[in-house]
DNA sequence: TTGCTCCTCACGTCACGTGAGGTGGC
DNA sequence: TTGCTCCTCACGTCACGTGAGGTGGC
């Protein structure tokens, strides 16, 4: 018969902690192979051993446990591999994220803060675009305009129309509040498209509001926009101009033109009163 | 007289949430310029605007709240640096930690699980050593390891003493239980030094005790070593051989060795009863 | 007056860690 | 019999998020 390991024996073979064992058990993560009716002694099976290594690998990054119960539970291969890759790929562009952060305060350190970037307030004109409209989370819309951005361009082309203008976004307030809010990916086009037949379900053709906006240009990688954020919203606040409606940004030079992240440029506009 | 701004505008400026702002006054970390002594409203101050960005930025990397207070109240710049650019190194290793388990987990999934290496029970006899006691955390273990490893070579280069084998560790259990236990780093030597003069503070000259002990080689990057731990562990509790006393890692091939992780070699030791 | 914004509790979340107080097994 | 290991509550931690229920300002 296979031996039973105490929760203290099957620790050290996994190292797991005990109250991590207890922990896993109590949510029916991993629940050990016996316990004694009497005394209530957890009794782990030398199988489990695999089971709770892959807990322990998936906790080392951050998998929240309900994930993991998935891949534990998930009925076929393909089905597990889905759930790894989905968080192995939010893991990076994590890491991603991080290393650019961690690249910006580095900068900040060194004092390399440049002089900032003027304000213009100027009047801008309604635009004919090609959109995609989504509510998005913010820790993943990076990866959602990409593929938003794309797709309207290799739409555009493909119905002939001309590029009026730099591709960007509309941000709602929601969205920079509660982190998770509607968010417009769009791209100027010169004239409608002749049917819409040949726009896939999600790709609107739609008319921009134009109107007054304070405008700064962001220099550099987009880790670092909220600099340009906060000091165009303070200009606003101080001259007491403050509009309402979404935030544009257009992105006049991207990761697509350059491989530089300091030659990055993007234009945020924020609405004002006229 | 400078504008002071709602706490809604001052979300809107910072792209910090409403409830975070409200918790960072609470704890005492971001408190409002103002607040109306009738209504409890919160008045900002728009000189606020970068201290909150400093603290959104921190934030992203998972800097803790108190850590931050620190940064924020720094008498001077080199105090506020030292805490900053030890957080980033700290996030730095984390980040080659986290590359690394994603790495061997896509390895996993690409099914490249070799066969299991042999486990061998042998008698190890005592040994001179030179060594390093210190109290580790889990996830400070390897930067500690390289520092001490690399001090103990030098002074056994200096006083003269001629190696006898690879460089390794001692864990304790309650590292592996705790993550927060006694780790004794060690180079084994032909004789003890001429005098103790020659030693700094913290490097001893002692005698490791022998014994018997089940031996694994581990061949891979460390973010992998918990499989080899897990099949050491399976086959000692299988054979009810389970003994007392720290864990030994004899480090064959180390990194200063090669540039090929999967090259590196671990001897894991586990105590076993004669 | 109508919304909108703001307020304060109080409680929930996530994955455990930290004791207290007590019992079982060799 | 003595330690050691194990058990179950109950509560704490961290940084907020989620309502409920109510009030202030334009």
């Amino acid at each position: 018969m296979a031996p039973l390991l105490t929760i203290g024996e099957f620790s050290r073979a996994t190292h797991l902690s005990v109250k991590a064992l207890r922990h896993y058990d109590e949510v029916g993560l991993l629940s050990p192979a016996d316990v004694d009716r009497a005394s209530g002694y957890r009794r782990y099976a030398l199988g489990q051993v695999p089971a709770a290594q892959v807990i322990r690998r998936f906790r080392d990054l951050d998998m929240p446990i309900d994930l993991i119960r998935e891949v534990l539970g998930a009925p076929d291969r393909e089905t597990r591999d889905r759930v790894i890759v989905d968080h192995l790929a939010r893991m990076e562009a994590k890491l991603d994220q991080t290393q650019a952060t961690v690249a910006s305060l580095r900068g900040l350190l060194e004092g390399r803060s440049s002089a900032p970037a003027p304000v213009e307030v100027r009047n801008d004109p309604a635009s004919l675009v090609l959109c995609i409209r989504g509510r998005v989370l913010w820790d993943e819309a990076e990866p959602w305009l990409d593929d938003a951005l794309r797709e309207l361009q290799g739409m555009a082309e493909a119905e002939g129309l001309e590029s009026t203008g730099p591709v960007g976004a509309l941000y709602s307030e929601e969205f920079f509040e509660a982190h998770d809010g509607e968010v417009v990916a769009f791209a100027p086009v010169a004239r409608m498209p002749a049917g819409a037949a040949g726009l896939t379900g999600r790709v609107v053709p739609t008319s921009l509001p134009g109107g007054p906006v304070a405008v700064m240009v962001h220099r550099g990688p987009f880790a670092s926009i909220d600099t340009t954020y906060a000091a165009l919203g303070a200009h606003v606040v101080e001259h007491g101009i403050g509009g309402i409606g979404p935030i544009r940004e257009n992105y006049l030079v991207t990761a697509d033109d350059t491989d530089d992240p300091s030659a990055l440029r993007t234009e945020v506009c924020w609405p004002v009163r006229g």
